[in-house]
DNA sequence: CCTCTTCA
DNA sequence: TGAAGAGGG
């Protein structure tokens, strides 16, 4: 989702520990992946590759992420993506080309020697193939940790299983995961807290935004909150030029919401969207079992498949194999 | 992104 | 002790 309904969730975030809250949460794994693939690079833009060219900057990222996640107590669980809805078309086209032509820019700045510009076009040009999805399953399941294929938006799934209870939290960077229903989403679930952003070093820390903080903040119900996100845009609508989070907000607290879409919009249905957040396609057919990591797995697929050093992963795995038990699920705090 | 090293 | 930088595959 775009940055303009961010003004609305910014007060609510609540910076927070992880080994303070452990527990199963249930996480993006396409959002987790794309952060992996556009973040982990080298200057140029060029990702982690295998001796035979495969891009191995998500398993790196997975791997040092998942490990140190598990070691603080927490159980991640990742929800694949399954088929988009026909929504969400006119998003997935202009992503395709936004993707493609930063691509094709990489390659011209790479030939011109701009090295800063080479990566960040590196990084918006990031695509998740089928390689790069099944290389990702098959480490998180040997890292014991279970994926999850959504019927439809993973999001949606994520945030289905946290109002069930099934899980503690939803951990998305979209906000999106609050307009499908999840109570408590997490923001920066990762460990090391430091960032660059444009060359200078910052903080990022781990944070919680609860629903009911938000609708209870602005005195709204969800129904508005997605009326909110209508009117500014969603991944399934454009929304209206020039309405912000504020203006958007103001319309749908005044209850003016269909009467403004009615004259800037005439043409557009806002019900199909707003069925689709508050019902999406879920599934109840999952499970979230306890396995160990498995110890010889990881070392022969990371090692022998892909070219990691042993002797940098295998001190990372070893203290969780020996691990006895799953640490008690605790409240959040 | 995450880890490790270096250096003030 | 911790901020900054290099390197990972």
């Amino acid at each position: 989702m775009g940055v303009a309904l961010r003004d609305i969730f910014l007060p609510y975030r609540e910076e927070i520990s992880l080994s303070l809250v452990p527990g199963a949460v249930a996480i993006d794994a396409y959002n987790t992946l794309y952060q992996f693939l556009s973040i982990i690079r080298q200057p140029d833009g060029t990702p982690l590759m295998d001796s035979t060219g495969r891009t191995t900057s998500h398993l790196s990222g997975l791997f040092y992420r998942n490990t140190a996640l598990m070691s603080q107590g927490i159980t991640p669980v990742y929800v694949f993506d399954g088929v988009p809805p026909e929504l969400k078309a006119d998003t997935i086209g202009e992503r395709r080309l936004v993707r493609e032509d930063a691509a094709a820019k990489w390659e011209e700045a790479r030939r011109e020697g701009d090295i800063r510009a080479a990566y960040v076009y590196a990084r918006a040009s990031s695509r998740i193939d089928s390689e790069i999805l099944a290389s990702a399953k098959k480490l998180l399941g040997l890292l014991g940790i279970p994926c999850i294929d959504a019927p439809s938006e993973g999001e949606a799934q994520a945030a289905y299983m946290a109002m069930k209870g099934d899980v503690i939290a939803a951990a998305s960077q979209d906000y999106d995961t609050l307009l499908y229903g999840a109570p408590v989403q997490v923001r920066n679930l990762t460990i090391s807290g430091k960032r660059k952003v444009r060359g200078r070093s910052i903080t990022v820390r781990p944070e919680r935004i609860t629903l009911q903080a938000v609708l209870l903040g602005h005195n709204i119900s969800r129904q508005e909150l997605i009326e909110v996100a209508i009117l500014t845009g969603t991944d399934f609508n454009a929304g209206i030029r020039g309405v912000g989070a504020k203006t958007a907000l103001k319309i749908v607290q005044k209850g003016d919401f269909l009467s403004v879409l009615q004259e800037k919009m005439p043409e557009f249905d806002p019900q199909p969207v707003m069925e689709f957040f508050i019902h999406p396609p879920v599934t109840d057919d999952y499970e979230i079992p306890f396995k160990k990591p498995d110890f010889d797995g990881l070392i022969s697929f990371l090692s022998d498949e892909y070219g990691f050093l042993r002797e940098r992963i295998e001190p990372v795995i070893a203290p969780l194999c020996n691990r006895k038990e799953q640490k008690t699920l605790d409240f959040w705090s």
